[in-house]
DNA sequence: ATGAAAGCGCTAACAC
DNA sequence: GTGTTAGCGCTTTCAT
């Protein structure tokens, strides 16, 4: 291996310029203190040689931090996919480097991987994605946590309340609300929700929303099959699976997110079921594809990318005495997948 | 502001451990040369006062890099998104962060943000998605990382050649080759074609196999039209536009991405043409929603989410004296957007 | 305005 | 096996 003496260090530019190692310093890093036609040669001369100061030694030395961490259940999923759009997008705007986190879905993995963001002395660490219940890793994150931020680091996060911090909610329980208005106002009475774990903060607040909704109409969501499957597209195929076999009557099925949205759709669709003439469908999130499936699902709309975009300028703010709250708009999207109830077959 | 002095370092663990500096470092970093004795306290006394080593002091001492760089156009694209999942599942595997930038399709930004990878002393570079025809920025990119690999850096690129590095290759020939041979054996002979720019190579390949397939079956792509429009969603929309006003005798039509795809069933569905009776639409790539849309796409599927890890695990090997190439499977998946053509009105 | 020099927190020689 | 120490490349006082 030939390698490792070449890359260039701020001396050698400096000395090429004829300068001190501290000029060149203050004038490629844009610190006050030189004269401009000094800072003008330096930037040419380190331009010219291709120079690029090493993140870590500057870092070290007291420079800010140019990275920051985000941590997503999955990429993979289009809620944090677009999430994570809005993070790289004000992060290149900003000059700083995203690193991305995977957790999992495993509380254990979200602290492992919390840590290693602190080790990584990111300046702000934006945290997407519903909480779990897992009383001590939960306690161990909130803590590490605290300690990050009393060393200067900031925090934000995104649709999930008690971690003490800056925070983007998207308004679930309105849009729970909303949507259940919306599928009430079609004549619906036989309704069900195909939800992820109600231990699941977004879960809970979406519900929540709908039970309002519900009772503003005389009914009660105690009477309404709630199913309860992973919050992902196979979750959705799967609960869908047991309101046909469990409640053959449902003329309604609001999901609590559009990736189960579209395994309810999957699922009818092996079944034969017609959407929405035999069966209405509704989502939450408003993904890309929610326009595009067929039919083009109706959903609750969330500005994901817009929320990651807000967290990551809420956390690059000064910090604040008390955590604040950006509440995020909502809106009903009403597209093909929903629809008045069939006649009763009776 | 209280902050800053608070947060712990490696002399502190070892002093209250009551062992040296050296020896502290050594059982952390799992080096070679302490008593497993001594080992074990040091790691016990760190974890209880919750010490995390400072990555940046760690890599300035010499350690090697703790991330690595992925460069994608941009991650709200499905393609992308299913890379970027796989090269954070083996980064996380290997306790590797990784840092993730857009290059926002821009030739200019691409260079920018090899530049920025390159400031951050990364272990190593993958670059995701086809190359620019922009000559002057992509020599300089390629100069970049000619001086990062001779520097002891590493790269891998999923599908694009001519960087003269490690890759992982689509076999895009094959796989259009593949998608076509089914169009026809289907008894379409009226085929046109949704493509993005020819001057991606991704695109250029696969049409590459399209014109073989065409010419085994005695057609000649010169007579069938290829329209070119943005290698995205709405680019899909437009060029099936176009498809519909300027060639209304096409019985089918090949994008060649599943995004295009999804563009050309919402023009489809716009106009009212159904699918797959009036006209039979395939995609390429088998992106996680396509099967999902309705009707489900008939598609070349790519392991994206695998050519992610095979990149990152190319990366990490030694370095070889000739770039490695890995061409990866693909493979012919039927649904329900492709069936035998209408009967001919006339 | 400019330069000399003292660290930042850690690893890797190098002694013992 | 253990500790001492010289850097890694940069920013930042502190003199000048």
């Amino acid at each position: 291996m030939p390698q490792q003496r070449a890359r260039l260090r701020l001396i050698d530019v400096a000395e090429r310029a004829g300068v001190s190692i501290a000029a060149a310093s203050r004038a490629l890093s844009g610190s006050a203190g030189v004269s401009d036609a000094i800072a003008e040669r330096v930037r040419e001369v380190a331009a010219q040689m291709g120079y690029v100061a090493n993140v870590h030694a500057r870092t070290l030395a007291g420079g800010a931090s140019t990275s920051v961490g985000l941590l997503v259940h999955e990429i993979g999923d289009p809620y944090f996919t677009e999430i994570a759009s809005g993070v790289l997008r004000v992060g290149a705007q900003q000059g700083l480097t995203v690193q991305i986190c995977h957790t999992g879905r495993d509380p254990e993995n979200e602290l492992v991987q919390v840590r290693t963001l602190i080790a990584n002395r990111v300046r702000a660490i934006i945290i997407a994605g519903s909480g779990f219940v897992d009383a001590r890793t939960q306690a161990s994150v909130k803590q590490d946590l605290q300690a990050f931020q009393e060393t200067g680091g900031r925090v934000a996060v995104i649709g999930r309340h008690h971690l003490g911090t800056d925070a983007v909610l998207p308004d679930n329980t309105a849009g729970g609300r909303s949507i259940t208005e919306h599928v009430l106002s079609l004549g619906h009475r036989q309704i069900a929700f195909v939800a992820g774990p109600r231990t699941l903060t977004t879960v809970a607040d979406r519900l929540a929303g709908a039970a309002q909704a519900l009772e503003a109409a005389g009914l009660s969501i105690e009477d309404i099959p709630v199913i309860e499957e992973a919050f992902t597209r196979e979750g959705g195929t799967q609960a869908m699976q047991r309101v046909l076999d469990d409640h053959p009557d449902v003329t309604a099925v609001i999901a609590l997110n559009d990736d189960m949205a579209i395994g309810v759709l999957a699922a009818l669709r092996a079944r034969g079921m017609a959407v929405p003439k035999d069966i209405s469908v509704a989502g939450f999130d408003d993904v890309a594809v929610a326009e595009h499936l067929s039919p083009a699902l109706t959903t609750v709309r969330l500005p994901m990318a817009e929320m990651g975009e807000q967290a990551l300028l809420l956390a690059l703010k000064q910090p604040s005495a008390r955590p604040r709250r950006r509440t995020t708009t909502h809106s009903l999207v009403v597209r093909d997948s929903t629809a008045p109830p069939p006649r009763p077959k009776r």
